[in-house]
DNA sequence: GGCATGAAGTTTACATTGGAAACATAAACC
DNA sequence: GGTTTATGTTTCCAATGTAAACTTCATGCC
């Protein structure tokens, strides 16, 4: 294989795979279509025959940020534990995702660089949300008679953990007294029970 | 007065004052240096004196945000009434700034556009934390026994409203099945108890 | 095999942006 | 009254995303 040749094989690909290193390497505001098409060995026009623009890039490279999230949630499951569980593990997920990459994270909830309608970013979204919804299921908390018992306790769970890894991931959290990092999102959750 | 004197005057809050409106306007993607400087009258340069670098004018912005989310925060507060209701009524003014100002909340946030160790935006950010410290202190959830329960009330407290108003204004919560609005913050708040 | 067709990349040009430096104006201070 | 310093302006520059014209190459058809 000749590594000079004019056609690249699959830019698409590489052109993600690129974004997100570089991404995690110097931030949102270390990113550019010029830098991604540079590190991908392509012209800073190459990529707009696969994705448009600079926000179609951007989009794909948050779907692929949804489907790694769902993955990292998804990590921890082990089958055979209790609900309870499973869900902080999944909860933990969520989290470190955040913590282990932070640009990219904050790029998949950004509505200024992603285009949240995009079909395909849609269906990674879901994925994501596809874990939350089945650790949501069965939670015990006071308001569960209500007739949107199952939608309301998605909203609570995700708001819980996504405002958790949020401020987090921005440094927010002060430090304990003792100087010993924050408490974890183990330590703030509380402790419902379960339905069924 | 002549409107053509070459002093503005005030141009520092004139400045952060054209931001937040062109902010509101046209979202964080319209924001431009030279978008604000044109708006308050003046060269593309002027910002500079006062703030040394669009991240410098942006820091101010944000700072002047949180004092305005403080000032929502208490704007429902009726001291008579009962902790419980004065804390829902600060997370109301929480989700409803944040609904109302969309992209100064997300500027706000993000470590990206201003810079958080910055002391007047760590001033103004206290400002709006003391409110939650005041609103978080007694909750009474499972694990107050232990020894920062303080500390890890607030933090549970911030993460639900801090999550809930970030999804809802992303547009990530999804509407009822009934085609009705998402649930409200109040609907999806666990109703802790209260200690002392 | 030869050749049209279109997908995939490159080059060039352009408007916009934030920042830097040199300069102009006015206010403040002695 | 003259100097100094804060405050704005002008001009220039490098970087960025987009667009259009051009090039290369793979594919399908006769």
């Amino acid at each position: 294989m000749d590594d000079r040749r004019y056609h690249h094989g699959d830019l698409k690909k590489a052109l993600v795979a690129e974004g997100i290193a570089l991404l995690e390497e110097s931030g949102l505001e270390g990113l550019s279509l010029r830098a991604i098409a540079a590190r991908a060995g392509v012209s800073h026009a190459a990529p707009r025959n696969h994705f448009g623009s600079l926000r179609g890039l951007l989009t794909a490279i948050a779907a692929e940020g949804f489907r790694r999230h769902a993955a990292m949630m998804r990590a921890g499951f082990d089958p055979d534990a209790s609900r309870k569980a499973r869900r902080l593990a999944a909860m933990e997920g969520y989290v470190r995702f955040a913590a282990g990459n932070p640009a990219l994270f904050a790029l998949m909830f950004s509505p200024m660089f992603c285009d949240h309608d995009d079909p395909a970013l849609a269906e990674a979204g879901g994925e994501s949300y596809g874990v939350l919804r089945e650790i949501a299921r069965g939670l015990d908390w006071d308001k569960d008679e209500a007739p949107d018992a199952d939608q309301r306790a998605e909203m609570l769970l995700w708001s819980i953990v996504h405002g958790y890894a949020t401020l987090a991931g921005t440094g927010l959290f002060r430090h304990r007294p003792d100087g010993s990092p924050p408490p974890s999102i183990a330590e703030i959750m509380p402790d419902f029970g379960d339905r069924g």
